[in-house]
DNA sequence: CGTGTGCATCGAAGCGCTTCGACGGGCTCT
DNA sequence: AGAGCCCGTCGAAGCGCTTCGATGCACACG
C-alpha cells in the first residue's frame, strides 16, 4: 500500500504539505498542488480510512439502520436504502449496512466505536427503545418515520396523516359513501410503527368531516388473508365502494379478488393505494396511488445529516406532502340501484 | 470516549493486557481477565474501530456491491443484503453498502483505502469491468452470480442451468407439449448478466433432449409489455400452454391477463415461476416455482469470504441446486381437442 | 541447588494520518 | 527602511490500538 509519506518523497514535500493538499485546509501553491497531484496519480494513492479515522475522529461514514424483517414494505426499504447510498457518497460518505436485529446494542456500538459519525434509522416504533441513546449521543441522527415523542430529534417521513386525507378526499369527490382501509398486517399495529396509525387517523378524520362511512380492517399480505379480509368486509357493508389499501402485498390479491367475484375496477369499486409509483404501475390495474417518495426520504435524511455535520441546523420534523396520482383504479362511485 | 489506556489504568493493568483479554491472542490468567472484563463494562468500553483499523490493518468490514437498479429483482437484493448483513455480524464484521454507481472505481476506493477487508459483489456481468481488480488484489472478494470467466474468483449462485432444465422437466412430466419461456426484460440480456441466458439454456436443451416445443420472449416487467408478449406468443404458437416466467414483476400481469382471457390456471395453462417463495406463495395464484434461495447465497457469500480471510481455501465456484415447489399454478397439460 | 521451561504481564514501537505551532520570505504600510 | 502581515511550507506530536520482544516468576527436572 502506498502512504502519505511516500507520496510527499515522492513530490519533494513534506507529509503535511500532502495532507493539505488533499483536505484544503490550507492554501497551498499552484505549483505544489499539482506535483503532488501529479504524484498521488503516478503512485494510485489512497488514504487509509483507519489512519484518517483515527487522526480526524471522524470515519466518513452513515450508518443505516434497516428492519429485519423482509415481510413488509420491502422496495420502499431498498429504494432508500439505496438513495441513502448514493446521496452520502455526493458528500463523501460511505454507508454501513445494520439490521434492526441488534437493537440498541448496534447504536450503542457504532456511537461507541467511531465506526460512523452519524445514523439513519427506519422503521421506528413510536416509543422506540433505541431513541433514549440517539438524544444521549452526540453523533446526529435522523428518522425515518416518526416516533410519539420527537423532541430532540430529526425526524423525515411522508406525511401519513395528510395521505389519508387525501385518500378519503377523493374518494368522496368520486361519489363514494361507504370505504373501507385495507391496513398492514396487524403485527405492524402491535409494532406501534406509526405510519400505518396515522394514515388511518388522517382517513378517519376526514371520512368524518366529509360524511363517509370507514371501516378499516388490517390485512396480512397473500391472497387468503385478503380473501378473509374482502369477505367481512362486504358481509358487515355491501354497499362499500372504495378502497385504500396501504399493504402492498395485499394489492394483487384485492384485485384478483374483486375480478373474480364480478366487480369491476374502477366501474364498480374504485382502489387507491398508498405504494411506490413503480408498484402503482405494474400492478395488473394501474392504480390509484399516493406515491411513498422513497427516494426523496433517503435523499433528505443524508442532507439533513450531513447539514449537522457540518454544525448547521438543529432537530427538526420533515413530513413530506403527499400527492396523489389519478391512474386507472379509480372513478365516479356507481350510481346506487 | 472510553480509551484502552483507562480501562487499563481502572483495572490496574497495562494496555497490551487489556489488548490481549479483549483479542485473546495471550493467555490471561482468570483473575486479571475478569478484573478487565468488569472494568470494561463499568466504564462502557468500546474500541475505537479507526484506531484498531490502523494497528492491525483489518477493518473488520465487507463490502456489499448492489445493483443501482431498483428496477428488477429487488426482493432478492433486499434478502440477500439482509442476509450477508446478518451473517456477518455473527463473524464480527460490518457490512459496508456501495451501489453499483461508481463502478470499477468503488473497488480501488475500498481496497486501495483499506476501507473493506474483503468485498462481495452481485449482479455480475458475464465480462465484469471488475473482475480484473478483483483478480489483482489481494483482498478476498466473492460473486453473487457467474461471470464468463471464473478463474482465480470464488462465486456462489443458483444453478440457473439446472433450473430451466428442471422447468421443462416439471412441464414435460405434466404433459405439456408447448411450451413458452417469459425472460427477463432485453436490458438484462443486453448487459450480459448471466443468469437469464444460463436458465435459457437450461430450459432449451432439456426441451430438445424431451421433445418440448419451445419460445422464448424476454419480457418487461408491467401489465402492458406483458399484455404484448402474451399475445405474440399465442399468436405464434396457440398450442401453448406451459409457461416458464423468470421476470417477477411479470408474473401478476401475466396471471392478470391468462384470466382475462379465460384461460384458467391450472387446468389450461401451467406457469413455472423463478422467484423467491415470498413471492409465489403471496401471488394470486399460489405459484409452482423453483425458489431463488436468496438468503441462502448470502449466507454462503459471507462464509466463503470468512473462510478466505482466515487463511483457508481457495476459489471456486459454489452452485447451489435448484429446488422446486409445486403449488397451484401447475398441472396436467389440457386433453387435446 | 542451579538451570531450563512456560505462563502471565509489561513497555515501547509503530500503524498512517491530521493538525498545531513555528518559520522564512515576500508583501504592504507608514 | 523597518515593522507587521500573510502566505506557503515544515516538523513534531499524538490519535487509540496491536504486537513483538523482554521480563519476572513459579515450577519441574537432573
Amino acid at each position: 500500500m502506498v502512504t502519505l509519506a511516500e507520496v510527499a518523497r515522492h513530490a519533494g514535500v513534506s507529509a503535511s504539505t500532502v495532507s493539505y493538499v488533499l483536505s484544503g485546509k490550507r492554501s497551498i501553491s499552484a505549483g505544489t498542488r499539482q506535483r503532488v497531484e501529479r504524484s498521488i496519480a503516478e503512485l494510485g494513492y489512497h488514504p487509509n480510512a483507519g489512519a484518517r479515522a483515527l487522526a480526524s475522529s471522524r470515519s466518513n461514514i452513515i450508518a443505516l439502520m434497516i428492519p429485519l424483517r423482509t415481510d413488509m414494505y420491502v422496495p420502499v426499504m431498498m429504494e432508500i436504502a439505496i438513495a441513502v447510498t448514493t446521496r452520502a457518497r455526493t458528500h463523501g460518505y460511505d454507508v454501513l449496512l445494520l439490521t434492526g436485529e441488534e437493537g440498541p446494542d448496534a447504536v450503542r456500538r457504532v456511537t461507541g466505536s467511531g465506526l460512523a459519525d452519524a445514523m439513519i434509522l427506519m422503521d421506528v416504533e413510536l416509543d422506540d427503545e433505541r431513541l433514549p441513546l440517539l438524544r444521549a449521543t452526540e453523533r446526529p441522527s435522523v428518522l425515518i418515520g416518526l416516533p410519539a415523542d420527537t423532541t430532540g430529534l430529526t425526524c423525515v417521513d411522508l406525511d401519513f396523516g395528510a395521505t389519508g386525507a387525501l385518500c378519503a378526499e377523493h374518494l368522496a369527490m368520486l361519489g363514494h359513501r361507504d370505504i373501507a382501509v385495507i391496513g398492514e398486517a396487524p403485527a405492524v399495529y402491535e409494532r406501534h410503527t406509526g405510519f400505518a396509525e396515522r394514515t388511518l387517523d388522517g382517513v378517519r378524520s376526514r371520512s368524518r368531516e366529509l360524511g363517509l362511512r370507514l371501516l378499516h380492517r388490517p390485512c396480512e399480505g397473500g391472497y387468503d388473508a385478503m380473501a378473509v379480509t374482502l369477505a367481512r368486509i362486504f358481509d358487515e357493508r355491501p354497499s362499500t365502494t372504495g378502497f385504500v389499501v396501504q399493504n402492498e402485498s395485499a394489492v394483487e390479491p384485492l384485485l384478483a379478488l374483486l375480478r373474480q367475484q364480478g366487480r369491476a375496477v374502477p366501474e364498480d369499486v374504485s382502489v387507491v393505494a398508498v405504494c411506490p409509483d413503480q408498484v402503482a404501475t405494474q400492478a395488473s390495474v394501474r392504480l390509484t396511488s399516493v406515491s411513498v417518495p422513497a427516494q426523496e426520504m433517503g435523499r433528505s435524511a443524508v442532507e439533513h445529516l450531513v447539514a449537522r455535520l457540518n454544525g448547521r441546523e438543529a432537530g427538526e420534523v420533515d413530513l413530506i406532502a403527499p400527492r396523489l396520482t389519478v391512474r386507472a383504479s379509480s372513478g365516479p362511485a356507481p350510481v346506487s340501484s
